[in-house]
DNA sequence: TCAATAATTCAAGAATCATTGAGATGATTG
DNA sequence: CAATCATCTCAATGATTCTTGAATTATTGA
């Protein structure tokens, strides 16, 4: 992840629509939702706009798309969401790891590492 | 960390300018810096431009400040881009951690969890 | 092939955001 | 107290972004 990347990414999400559509995405995972689902979803949009938002965030990298039928299936980028992450706390700690624990723990709440048997 | 939040969090962080201040501030840690400094060290921006884009950063809650004689020390609030980055994974497993593991690793690269150390 | 469905593209207008420069505020120094 | 330094505020302008509605492309089934 560069700037570039990255500014292209947090303004996509910095839209209401488009950040719905990201976080539904997420939690639908691998098999991903149609243009229509998704606009039904998250509020019922035109499709024209629905359209011009799922293009933005296919454009930031943050969504991926593939045809099926007449639908076309979009599912969230996770590599991407997390490569900005990385990039937006790299080098947060400075060797003092206490610093930016907040921000593992904020994962770990939703992610289970599955190596190690640590955390609870 | 709630939607309204989180896109103010994005839309401030959807600016080159301001990605950098932020950057900067999360590797400056606790000690921060002053906004006369990160103008300098960001793009050598005029004070009043360097002044919107930190007080923009401050409202969104990625910042925060605190005066030191004649200037005005900044810091990043590390606990609101923990947040937004929680909010932006939530859901994501849907009891497969595998699938959003490469978040953690991301995270890890940079901040190694001290041993026993249980979140919050 | 024709009609229906799913989604996209395009242009125009409305709304929002960033930059600039001038002036104001607050703290320190002589 | 006056001068200076660091920063902030404000209004105007230019740039970017969002929405809408109509027209277009791709796919399927009768």
């Amino acid at each position: 992840m560069d700037e570039k990347r990255a500014l292209a990414a947090c303004a996509a999400l910095s839209q209401e629509t488009r950040l719905r559509i990201v976080r539904l995405l997420v939690t639908a995972g691998p098999e991903g939702m149609s243009a229509g689902a998704i606009g039904e979803a998250v509020d019922g949009a035109s499709s024209s706009r629905m359209s011009f938002h799922l293009s933005h965030l296919e454009q930031a990298g943050l969504v991926e798309s593939r045809r099926a039928g007449r639908s076309i299936i979009y599912t969230a980028a996770l590599g991407v969401l997390s490569g900005l992450i990385e990039f937006l706390m790299r080098d947060c700690c400075q060797g003092h790891p206490e610093v930016c624990n907040p921000a593992m723990a904020a994962l770990s709440s939703c992610c289970e590492p599955t190596k190690g048997t640590a955390h609870v």
